[in-house]
This record gives C-alpha cells, sequence and structure tokens, in this order.
DNA sequence: CTCTAATCGAGACGGTACGTCGCGTCTTACG
DNA sequence: CGTAAGACGCGACGTACCGTCTCGATTAGAG
C-alpha cells in the first residue's frame, strides 16, 4: 500500500514537476524548498516526507532521464556507429529541450555536476569501450563530462543550432577520439 | 597606498592560503566566512574589508594561478605544437600540486565551475586556434572543460600517474581532436 | 449500539492506560499522541475518534479518580471530622499509589492543574464549609491546592512517609485552619 | 566587554517587557518566540542569543522579582511578626500589580509553577521556621504554594479587594498554622 | 449465518513553531 | 581615531507534532 498509494505519486509528480519549472527560472543553489513545495502546492514540510533534501529531488529527476536516455543510445554505442549514437543523443535533447535546458543550464553548478555522475554511474556499469592507452575511469569521465559541455553550450548559447551540427561537434570531439587505435 | 600598505597584503595573503588550506579539508560549499577568519587568525568583519564574499576571494586565488598558467602555456599554444602545450601544463600542475589539488579535486563545485569560466575568460582573448567547422566560444569552453575534468580525474583518482602520460591524454583527447581539418 | 460496542471500550481503556503508563515516566506535556497511540497499540487517527485532544483524555482519567474520592470523603466533611476526612483521603491514595504518583509527580504541569479544576468543580458542588471571614472561592481553591501540594511531596519525596502522618499535616494545615472561628 | 556591551542589555530588557507584556495578553504556553522577538522588536534568531529557550527568558524576569520580594520580607519572617511579612507581601504585589498579574495569572501553567520552584529555592536558604512536626521541606513547599495560590485567587478573582484582607487569609491560613507549636 | 455499517490500522497531508546556522551590516570598546 | 570583536536582522534549514483526511481490512450485531 505504501507503495502503491496514489497520493504518494501524485505529490512527488509535483515536486518533480516544481523543481523542473523552477529551475528554469533561477540557479538550483538559488531554489528553495519553500519555493518548491509552494509551487507544487505542497505543504512544506511535505516536501521532506519524500526527498530528504533538494539534492535528492535533483538526483531523481536526473535518473529518470538519463536511463531513458541510456535505453535509446547504449545499443548504438554497441555498433560503434558513433555518428548514430550523437545524432539519437541530440535528438532526444532536442524533443525534452525544456527539461533538458533546466537540468543542464538552469542549474549550472550542483545540478550539472550531479547529472555528471548519475550518468557516470550508468555509463560505467555498460561496456563502455575506451581504448587501451587510456585509463578506462578517464574515459568515462572524460566523455560523458565532455558531452555534457557541449549540450549545455548548445541549449544555452545557440539554442537556433541544428541538432545534426551539434551531434558532429560531439561525434568528432569526443566520440571519435575515444575510437582511435 | 591602499595598495601599497603591508598590512593588506598580509591579511589578504593570510586569507588566501586560509582559503586554500580549507578547501582541501571539505569542499568549497561547506566552507564558511568563519571559518576562513578563523583560520587566518582575522577578525570575522575583517573578511569583509577585503572580500565581499567567499567567491570574491576563490576568484582572486584562481585568478593568480590561471594568469600564471596561461603566460606559461600561450605561446605553446601559437606555435600549434600542442603536445608540448599539454606538457607544460600538466608540469606546472605537478610543480603546484597541493594548491591545484585543492582549487579542483577540493572544491569539487563552485570553485572548479569559477575556475572554468576565469580559464575560458583568459583563453578566449588569446587567439586560441579552432577548426572552422567548430564555433569559436565552443571550442573554448569545451577545451578548458575538458582538460580541467582531465587534471581533476588525474590529482584525485590516479595521483601518482606520470605527468608525461596524462599530458598525452589531454593532447590525444582534447588539444588534437581541435586542431583536426 | 455506539456506546455498548465492546471495540470503543477496549480502544479507551487501551488509551487511558497509555496515559497513565506514560506519565509516569515522562512530563505529561511531552507525551505525545503518537506516545500515547503507540503504547495502546492503536492507530493514530483512532486517538482523535475519542479524544479530541491530549487534554481531553487527560480530563477523562481524573474524573474517574476524583468522583470516586469524593464520593469517600464528602459524608466525613459534612460530620466535620477533619481529620477522620484527611485520613480517608490519605489512605486511598496509599491504595491507588501508582496512578496518584502517575498523576500528582509525573505530570507536575497541565495535570496537576487540570486535576485541581476538576477537584475544585466537584468539591464546590458540595456543601464545603467555609468560615465567615473567608470568601467561600478562595477557601475551596486554597484546600484543594494545598492538599494537591501536600500530596504531591508525599508521592514524590517522601514515599515511606505513614499515610497517617500525612494526615495529619493535611489537617493541621489545612482543614484545622478552616474551621476556626 | 560582552558583559557591558550596551546593546545586550537593552536587547535583553526588550525581551523581558516584551514577554511580561505578552503574557497579560495571552497564556504564557500561547506566546511563541516569533510573538515575543516581534513585539521586542528583535530579530528572532536574536532571542536565542540570549535565552535558550522561552523558559529560561521566564526565569530570568521571575528570578528578580522573587529576589526583590525576598530581601523585603525575609527581615520581618525572622522576627516572627507574621502579620507584618503578609502585610509587606501584598503591599508589594499591589505595587507591582500589572506585572504579578501577568506572572501568576496570565501563565496559568508553567510561569506559575516556575516562579513556585523558585521563590522555594529563595526561601529554602533563607532560615524559614517550620514547626518540629512537619518536615522542613514540606513546610516550605506548602507555604510557598499556598501563598501563591491565594495571591493568584486575588489578582484573578477579586482585585478590588483591599491588600489588608488579603495579607489576613495568608496570614491566618499559611503563616499562623504555621507558627502552631 | 450472513450482511451491513461502524470501527479500526496505517499513514499521507497542510500547517505552525521550533532551534540552528550562516551571511553581510553595523555598533561598540579599546589600543 | 581607526580597527578587531562580535551583536544584530534576516531568512533558509531540517525536525517535530498537531489535527484532518482518505484508504482498505476487520469485526461487530441485526436480520
Amino acid at each position: 500500500m505504501t507503495r502503491s498509494d496514489p497520493r504518494i505519486a501524485r505529490t512527488r509528480d509535483a515536486l518533480r514537476a516544481a523543481l523542473v519549472a523552477l529551475v528554469s527560472e533561477k540557479p538550483f543553489e538559488a531554489v528553495t524548498v519553500q519555493d518548491i513545495a509552494a509551487r507544487a502546492a505542497v505543504g512544506y514540510a511535505t516536501f521532506f516526507r519524500h526527498y530528504p533534501s533538494r539534492e535528492a529531488l535533483l538526483t531523481d529527476i536526473a535518473d529518470g532521464l538519463i536511463g531513458e536516455l541510456h535505453t535509446l543510445i547504449a545499443p548504438l554505442m554497441r555498433t560503434s556507429d558513433t555518428a548514430a549514437a550523437a545524432r539519437a543523443l541530440t535528438d532526444y535533447i532536442e524533443d525534452h529541450r525544456a527539461l533538458c535546458k533546466g537540468l543542464l543550464v538552469g542549474a549550472n553548478d550542483a545540478m550539472r555536476r550531479d547529472i555528471t555522475r548519475r550518468a557516470i554511474a550508468v555509463v560505467s556499469v555498460a561496456d563502455a569501450q575506451v581504448p587501451m592507452w587510456l585509463p578506462h575511469a578517464l574515459g568515462i569521465i572524460h566523455s560523458v563530462g565532455a558531452t555534457l559541455t557541449i549540450l549545455g553550450w548548445w541549449l544555452e548559447h545557440d539554442p537556433e543550432r541544428n541538432a545534426d551540427d551539434v551531434a558532429q561537434f560531439i561525434d568528432r570531439l569526443v566520440f571519435a577520439p575515444l575510437a582511435a587505435p
């Protein structure tokens, strides 16, 4: 019953949506729990019944997004078709532009960092391919960090840019060098 | 006189040293002004006579480091000898390992971000070379971000690693792709 | 049916017993509704189905005790045999020592106050005798308050003391002065 | 310096005055720290820089009053002139009627209790005379408790009553029985 | 011996006050 | 008369408890 209580799902959805909305208005650090609760039309204390901190809510949101993205891209990565993977990635971002912008741009600080960490964890367990000359962990950290940097730049500074172009940037700057012998 | 007053220089040095020391003990966000003042053996209000906020002190510290580094590397970049530039970079880091670790690793969050922004600004005004197919701003942001990521990984997770190796990683993952046609 | 439902009686008994037990462990103010419900092995909301507040439960408990006591003592008071009345009082307390200690000592604050108020109400309606020179209401308030103070002291600070002694204290300090011309 | 800083004295005075004022408007339990701070025109957190809790502020207020009262009455008690002592007491209360009413009547619960405890402590250290047949501690507790009860009744229910009358009530009901052989 | 309604447990929820912490300003006392 | 100590206003934090509420799941007692 605890899990299936529809009130819980409703409240959590509202909190997630509230944070996503707020983060597109001001940096994540500047969003207070009061803000989130008010926007979600939820009691202040109720926030803490579901998440121990703003950061935990953030994590929850990011996890959903990253998980989805990963199931989309992992198969392509395995075929070594890095161009296709990059393209799938940018397409996905474009389809969720509002949310992604909130996550990557609105929350410049802790949010991006948390996303990076989560993405790294997800990519790590997948069988990401890293060349011999490069430590595996560094390969992952670098590819995730650099990709997010490029995506953040896109959404923040050049939103009109074609998804195809950005996919090419990612492929040439990040994926291709990692596929080198 | 304001500038040349040796007491002022002494106080600022103490504050800078205090922050650097503290940041190697706990994340920058967790360092309070009280902490800094106490460590610098300076009155609490005195901090604010020299810096309007923690962040400003951070900026002050980062600026010094980045400026120095840039004068070192800019000439090499201009000759397109990216390998030498990378090597100069890692050597410099190695020579200032304690401080750099404090800045890049200890302060995972805001500090790294501030450093990134400062470094981007510095690199931007220099005539950094970016290939035609890549927007200039993106080239800079990516190269600075990715380089710092790699350096952070080095200092945090593989400190025994040879500076030469790390220089190679940077060159192959960051500089070389940017030199591609 | 509502009244005769055995489930209701069972629940209320459990709640009363729980509060009495808890009040002997910590001050009444520190006992929460959660505490009571948990101790009574009853759902949290169930408490409010029977009592609108902690205080109401308290009142319920105190009423029972005071009513019983009053039926015991009133006849003796009417004969002006104050010594016998005092003795009957201390004997009764001794027979219900655990509960009375919980009420008078454990709950130093609100509980004693509530008991006092209840006792005053009960004594008032009886034809308590107060000398001419003393306002009737003051006579009652003083006698109840002082008696409870002495009983509380007995149970808390000198439990080994003979019931006879305490009866004498009450008689000489409280009842006798009220019988003076 | 900590002690002599006039800001501290000013703030504490304001807090004391605020609580006294509030307590004459509603029961002490219903007074929140916010109320006190707002009335004293002081920041919320500032309250806690001076008192760890509402109760501590209460104690501070009561101590001043009781101390003053005690220096007034102790000499008279020592001469066994209980009537004069009672009269001095009621005169003093009358001169500080507003404050005393706030303390004894406004704060029915914890405040009266705290005052009682403080008064007991003060009276205890003085060489209060208690007859042989009565335990010393009980003599003190009873006299303090009963006196406060009578004073509370006076201020709350019969404020027009002559101070002389009340002094007589106290003398005949409380002091005289304690002077009995 | 059902059937129907009251009662129950579980606990989510909106509130309100708590006491703490840190910032950045402003007053004070002291050298 | 300038400067270090630290009191202050402010506002967010995370916690605790209140009293209300909505759920199913028992469990009476009436038919």
